[in-house]
DNA sequence: TATGCACCCTGTAGCCACTACAGGGTCAAG
DNA sequence: CTTGACCCTGTAGTGGCTACAGGGTGCATA
């Protein structure tokens, strides 16, 4: 299949796809006469894999590692096990970070009676730490980035 | 103050005050005579607010707007409240695709019994959407990204 | 045969919010 | 007079894409 049929069949953008071939994630597959990419189904399961993997938020070299574990089907599994052992408690950590963000912001929000800005509790909240509560450092500085729209 | 003791007193890294004033964010202070940058308190009031912004997850346009918002006192109050409130949603349904994800790999990890990768159960379901039982889609690619350290 | 259109190619630059570093200048203490 | 802490500018790198310029290919229709 072409490059635009993959594309559709696992949900992932075309300069994603060449963007993977590119830093190596996937193999280079062979090309038709006229210079077209031309995939295979192990290709179309190793992307499967990769984004898959990707939705749940591993990294590209975790996913390199992951894929080098199943490329040899002998290797031992725990490295694996561990790898998303690892991954989960990134998750949880983040999760109960965004937790004391939102603690923090829902103490915030709703403070504002309508004044002026000079009177604004929001804005004063936002100018001195004190009035916080919670060690809410280290915030999601990246809340809007990377993330893949549903196909 | 100089720009060290700056980056002190509101723990915020040399560069990245640097970053700020290239970017418009924090106006250029005066210079000394040899060329240094040398701020007083209203600089060390805006960088706090910046920074206690970043850490709550607003972004550097969401603080423009914040920042100018104070800086007209005149100005309607109403704005700084539908920001936040606006990011605090955002936040909020960060949290909840976090929390499928966590459930997803929950039951991903610790199936893994120890054999080798070919029989992984790690790596299967990594390979094979139609294990998952939610649509654990756009997930946390930036997990591990601009996250301030603590100083 | 010409033309349009969908699809493909390479290569490069941009996004966010920094961070790092090269290559230099300034200044006080020992 | 050297050491070391501090400062300066400018540029490039990070992750994981995404967008676009400028071109080629292949097939159907007028």
């Amino acid at each position: 299949m072409k490059i635009g049929e993959l594309s559709r069949a696992t949900g992932t953008n075309i300069e994603t796809i060449r963007y993977y071939e590119r830093i190596g994630l996937l193999p280079a597959p062979d090309r038709t006469a006229a210079n077209y990419r031309s995939y295979g189904d192990a290709h179309r399961s190793r992307l499967s894999f990769v984004r898959h993997s990707r939705d749940l938020g591993f990294t590209i070299e975790e996913i390199r590692s992951l894929l080098d574990l199943s490329d040899d089907p002998a290797r031992d599994c725990g490295e694996a096990d561990r790898i998303a052992t690892a991954h989960l408690e990134q998750v949880e950590a983040k999760i109960a970070q965004l937790a004391l963000l939102r603690d923090e912001l829902a103490r915030i929000v709703g403070r504002c009676r309508g004044g002026v800005s000079a009177d604004c509790r929001v804005i004063e909240a936002l100018g001195d730490h004190r009035h916080c509560e919670s060690a809410h450092q280290g915030g999601p500085a990246t809340l809007r980035q990377g993330q893949r729209q549903p196909t």
